[in-house]
Parts: structure tokens; C-alpha cells; sequence
RNA sequence: GCCGGGGUGGCCGAGCGGCCCAAGGCGCGGGACUGGAGAUCCCGUCCCCGUCAAGGGGGCGUGGGUUCAAAUCCCACCCCCGGCGCCA
């Protein structure tokens, strides 16, 4: 068919030369593939040639008298073995040639930046003003700013000490690192910032939709990297299933192998799901409260688009999470991922950045990819365009809320001097209804 | 989890060891006919290799097996439907 990346292999392989050096990967795997295609096709025409003499001599053999069945029995048996023996070689080409294929990373956008080490995105717009203390200011261009006296308590403190409805200790004890548990105003807002995100993205057409938590393993290679795979996935014992990291890998795989005629796309969905990460690669990083965790609440835009839109639909879907966060007064910047720090799946990736006062720094809240064709080629979407042509569909993702990572940032960006939480005006109206919830500030809890 | 029924091309559906390199219908695309539409008639309509050729190969839920030969027989698994059980 039309896998993008599979055609620029085979006629511009200096191009994905060009992609695989942006993504600082090693080049070699262009000639690698090119000679593991070689060989699969060389072995394919052998053995459909052996197979068809030996189809003749089958044929042949059904409408022969019997004397001469006999020396055609012998016959096939003969070039049966021999189609065994190719038949091997040409399956360990074909899964040869499928491995390095599918350890392709995705073709990039003309506009993704190449960057100098030590240099992983660069920002493209930003919208607020930032709290900093006076260092972390002068470090800031092109920013709106004010300047405080000290930095604010940074969120973990503020779950866990200040405010008291949150014990990750606890949690360690009996389930691990990175494990937490939430109690009451933040449990509120974690479900009052899924449906404001569901309720506003609904009314921009998406379909909300809750996937599986879980996929076989033939489901989720598809959707997903190897190094999300390896760093990121549970394994359930002893069954073929793995949980999911985000929402998008269920949504992706709604649509496996599917035809689709032009007049179905574009599908947006909105999902909510829990996701399950195992953070292998993270070291110790953000080990205290609750930014990194295990599993964490998330609302995630999904798009299958006609391949022409779908650089269109990249641009749109970022800009709805930007309203979400811009709405809920969250200072931000959108970034663009540098190419060696995109993801194999992704043509081009916007993170969406929230300011940390108390980190003095931005951090990612969200992640708006155009993974093009990469995923539907592996998944088998596919749409029948008029005059019979068929091509793979195009996908995007896009963090509609991280909900819970949101309740960080939202403990860090409208705490008061006493302690006090404002709650973001847009996000009221979806508590009013909730009897024990807050309605516009959340205090901090009288006893532990 | 147990017992029973079932999974055939986009859909419906025949076939149940060689006459099937899967009948027929619907839908869809192209053409003929028409002033145009309909009706009718022809051709095409799963995937792969090949120059979108000639030609060839594979494919009947998935993976194994029996056989010179499997949609058809055997085994395992997956999924769907019905009944029982269990459960928020």
C-alpha cells in the first residue's frame, strides 16, 4: 500500500537518512532495511515460482488416472521438501524485514527543529503573567512576569502538609513510590477538571468515549514504541495484557483494522482514562507528591483524519487544550519538540508547559503529537478514497487534562499566604452540583 | 468458570477432503445504452510480488498438525451468541 515511511525508504532513502541523523539514530538502519527488502522480495518470487510448479503438479495430479498419480505423488513429495527449505529462509527475511521496518521512526514535519545538544524544544508562544522569585526573573525572556518575594510552597508540601488531603507515605508503605493517596477537596477537583475538560471538548464535536484499561499484547506493540513499551507499560501476570499508559492506545486501537470510506473522517473522541506508567526511565526524578506517579487521571484528545488534514487537525487540537489551561488561568508556553527528542511515533510534537512558581520553571502538562501515518500503518486503518486508492488514515493525539498533574500546578499557581487554594473560576461551575465539594477556595483541613 | 451453538471477501451467504486458484446476491467503482436519471447489460471490487503490465502466489477467526492434496479432518487458543454459575 502507502506507508509513508516504507515508500521514502524505497525512493528517497537519503531522505530518511536526513530524518534518521535529525533524530540523532543511527543512519544505518536505512541500508540495513533496504538490503533486508532486497532479500525478502529476491525470496518471495522464488518461492511463489516453487509453489506454482508444485500447484501444477497438484492440479495435475487430481485428474490423473492412477499409475501416473503415482510418479506425481513422488514428484510433489520431492519439491515439497526443497519449498520447506525456502519457504524458512523467506519467513526469517519477512520477520527481518518487518523488525527493522517497524523500528522505523516516523518521517518529521518540515517545521520541527533541529537543535544543539543541551536543547530540547523550542518555545512558540507563551500566554500569562508567571510568578518568579527575583534570580529565576531575571532568567526569563519573553515572558510576562511579577516578580515575588519568596517562591510559594511547592505542591507536594501543600497536598500533604499544608492542605492535609494527600499521604504519599502511606502509600509508599503499602504500594511502593510514586503511588499516592488523594482525599477529599483534591478527589473533587480531580473529577471537577475531567468533566470541565469532557464537557468543553464534547461541545467542540469530539465523542467522549472510556476505553479499555487493558490490551492484548498484539494491540498495544501497535500503538505504541518500543521504548514507551520497555519504560512505560504493565504487564498483568500470567495473562496477555497490559494496561495502558494513556488513553490514546485504547482509542488507537478502536479503529484496528478497519476500512473507512472518506465521508467517515474525520472521528474525534475524548477519552478518559485512568493511565498506568512504570516511569522506568525516570530515575529519581520528581519522586516527592504527586506530579510523576504510577497511575494518574488523564482526558485525552484522539483524531483520525484524511492525511491532507491532518496538519490542520495538529493546530486545532493544541489550541483546544490551550483554552482548557488558559481558561483555568494557569500560565503556559507551547513548545516545539526538537527532532532528536520526538518520540519514533511523532512527525512533530507540541508539549503544552505550565509555570511552576515554586519550581521556578515550566513544566509539561500536556503533549500534542501528529504521529501521521505511523500508527495506522501498524494498526491496518485505512480509508477507500473515491476512484478505488486506498491510504492509511492519519492520527493524532492530544492531552485534553492531565488531571491530575493539573491539581499540582493549580496548588502551586493560586495558593494564598495562609494556605488558602482558589479554585480557577471556569472550573466552578462543575463542583457547584457536588454538596461536599469546594466551591471556591479549598481550606486547609482542620485535623489530619 | 462450565455446557451448547457459531466465526467464509465491505455486508449477506453457499460450500463441509481434489470438479473451490471460494458459488450467488447486495453494496461500491468503471463502461455500454439514455437528452438525463432509472431499469438492463458488460467489466472490476481481500492481501502480496511484479512497471497500478503479462503473469504468479497467499487467503475461509488465529496458530499448529494429518494428507501428494484442507474452507472442508484433528488439536490448541481467541472472539461472538445462548444457558448456568459468580460478581460491583
Amino acid at each position: 500500500m502507502s506507508y509513508s515511511v516504507l515508500e521514502a525508504l524505497r525512493s528517497n532513502p537519503d531522505h530518511v537518512r536526513k530524518v534518521l541523523t535529525a533524530r540523532r539514530l543511527d543512519v544505518s538502519l536505512v541500508d540495513k532495511f533496504l538490503e533486508v527488502d532486497a532479500r525478502w522480495r529476491q525470496l518471495r518470487r522464488e518461492v511463489d515460482e516453487l509453489r506454482h510448479t508444485y500447484n501444477q503438479l497438484s492440479r495435475e495430479g487430481a485428474k490423473a488416472q492412477p499409475e501416473r498419480r503415482r510418479e506425481i505423488v513422488e514428484k510433489a513429495r520431492e519439491l515439497a521438501a526443497r519449498l520447506e527449505r525456502v519457504e524458512k529462509e523467506l519467513e526469517e527475511a519477512e520477520r527481518l524485514r518487518e523488525e527493522v521496518l517497524w523500528s522505523m521512526p516516523n518521517l518529521i514535519h518540515e517545521s520541527v527543529p533541529i537543535c544543539p545538544e543541551g536543547v530540547d524544544s523550542v518555545p512558540v508562544r507563551s500566554w500569562g503573567v508567571v510568578k518568579a522569585a527575583g534570580d529565576v526573573a531575571a532568567s526569563l525572556k519573553g515572558v510576562e512576569y511579577v516578580v515575588v518575594e519568596k517562591p510559594p510552597v511547592g505542591h507536594a508540601d501543600m497536598a500533604e502538609v499544608v492542605l492535609k488531603m494527600a499521604d504519599t507515605l502511606k502509600a509508599g508503605e503499602v504500594a511502593g513510590s510514586r503511588f499516592y493517596y488523594l482525599f477529599d477537596d483534591l478527589v473533587w477537583l480531580d473529577f471537577a477538571l475531567a468533566i470541565y475538560a469532557l464537557d468543553r471538548l464534547t461541545q467542540r464535536g469530539f465523542r467522549p468515549v472510556i476505553p479499555p484499561y487493558m490490551l492484548k499484547f498484539d494491540v498495544i506493540r501497535r500503538v505504541l514504541d518500543f521504548d514507551t513499551f520497555k519504560d512505560a507499560i504493565y504487564k498483568i501476570e500470567g495473562e496477555d495484557l497490559y494496561l495502558i499508559a494513556t488513553a490514546e492506545h485504547g482509542i488507537a486501537a478502536y479503529l484496528y483494522r478497519r476500512d473507512l470510506v472518506e465521508e467517515e473522517l474525520p472521528q474525534l473522541y475524548v477519552g478518559w482514562s485512568p493511565c498506568f506508567r512504570k516511569e522506568a526511565g525516570a530515575g529519581n526524578r520528581d519522586l516527592k507528591g504527586i506530579f510523576r506517579v504510577h497511575i494518574f487521571h488523564k482526558v485525552e484528545q484522539f483524531v483520525y483524519s484524511l492525511p491532507e488534514e491532518s496538519w490542520r487537525w495538529h493546530e486545532e487540537i493544541t489550541k483546544n487544550t490551550e483554552e482548557l489551561i488558559r481558561d483555568l488561568g494557569l500560565p503556559y508556553r507551547v513548545v516545539n519538540i526538537c527532532a532528536h527528542d520526538l518520540g519514533a511515533p511523532a512527525a512533530k510534537k507540541y508539549d503544552i508547559e505550565i509555570w511552576y512558581p515554586a519550581q521556578g520553571m515550566y513544566r509539561e502538562l500536556a503533549s500534542c503529537s501528529n504521529v501521521t501515518d505511523w500508527q495506522a500503518y501498524r494498526l491496518g486503518i485505512r480509508v477507500t478514497r473515491k476512484g478505488m486508492k486506498r491510504e492509511f488514515v492519519h492520527t493524532l493525539n492530544c492531552t485534553g487534562l492531565a488531571t491530575t498533574r493539573t491539581i499540582t500546578a493549580i496548588l502551586e499557581n493560586f495558593q494564598r499566604e495562609d494556605g488558602v487554594v482558589e479554585i480557577p473560576k471556569a472550573l466552578r461551575p462543575y463542583l457547584e452540583p457536588l454538596k461536599a465539594a469546594p466551591k471556591d477556595y479549598i481550606y486547609p483541613r482542620k485535623r489530619g
